[in-house]
DNA sequence: TGCGATTTAATCGTGTGCGATTTATTTTCA
DNA sequence: TGAAAATAAATCGCACACGATTAAATCGCA
């Protein structure tokens, strides 16, 4: 089979990397008012779904593991918007919880992905979609290992 | 308007970093045994695309500035995948063009795009529609600053 | 012509992601 | 029971991304 020169454009990778920065440029300064990085957000958002998670837990939800999530945790905790403690039942696991700051910042919060998703497209039902085809591809490649 | 519990799942965005997460995790060992990263192989396919870039034209194709690309160029140009020159008609640009091991690169890494599409998905179709809605999703997201 | 504005890379600091390894705790099963 | 296996987090090193700033070269225009 003969193969054409690659292109940058035909790259499924090079397209959800380039959206990916895209995103991140985008929340990164809206963020940064609320003393937040994305992966941060992502946290909170998880907790605030079902606070009092082990570090397990937060990276089943986000594919992270604790090299990426303890320092991340840590800081997260620096900034007083959660606790980490040892769980009394398995004391090799830490339970990451809300403090009221990380909770409050759920209201303040609220506002970010509608401000996101207008920058993103008009057309909801069309973005809803694409969500979803990019949850199936996500799944398909954690499958692949 | 009623704000309803924020889900992991609701969010465009974390579909977006976790599907790039994980195409990374797949990219990584397979590019690790050609010696490069993923952003390298970028850069790469860039080149072998149109060799002797300068850095602001690569910056253009990858959506990405000085301050990721040149520590980036200095480590392909010590791993001898590319030379930096000062432009000799506009000395401020620098222009980047392949090394002999750069370019002979290209046949080798011929087959890895079609691995990363069998992980991907089997209808090809699919794929092409799901890239092309990815980079206009990228293309509006970039628009709005 | 010359000097301020612009353009282009480079530099610096912070925060991820992740492979590889380590440490502490719990489980398993001989 | 008790030592090996398994599990959970932490640690370490490297390579991005990017905001902010700096330095050098070129441009523009009075």
């Amino acid at each position: 089979m003969l193969d054409r020169a690659l292109s940058l454009d035909e790259l499924l990778c090079f397209a959800l990397y380039s959206a990916n920065n895209a995103m991140g440029r985008l929340y990164r300064p809206i963020l940064a008012q609320h003393g937040l990085t994305y992966p941060q957000y992502l946290v909170l958002v998880a907790l605030w779904q079902r606070d009092g998670q082990k570090v397990n837990d937060l990276g089943a939800a986000l594919t992270l593991e604790s090299n990426t999530l303890t320092p991340l945790l840590k800081r997260m905790e620096a900034a007083e918007l959660v606790q980490r403690r040892r769980n009394p039942e398995d004391e090799r696991s830490v339970i990451v919880s809300l403090t009221a700051k990380g909770r409050g910042l759920q209201q303040e919060a609220a506002g970010i992905s509608r401000c996101i998703l207008a920058a993103a497209g008009d057309d909801v039902a069309d973005l809803i979609d694409l969500r979803s085809k990019i949850q199936q591809l996500a799944t398909r490649l954690n499958a692949s290992d």
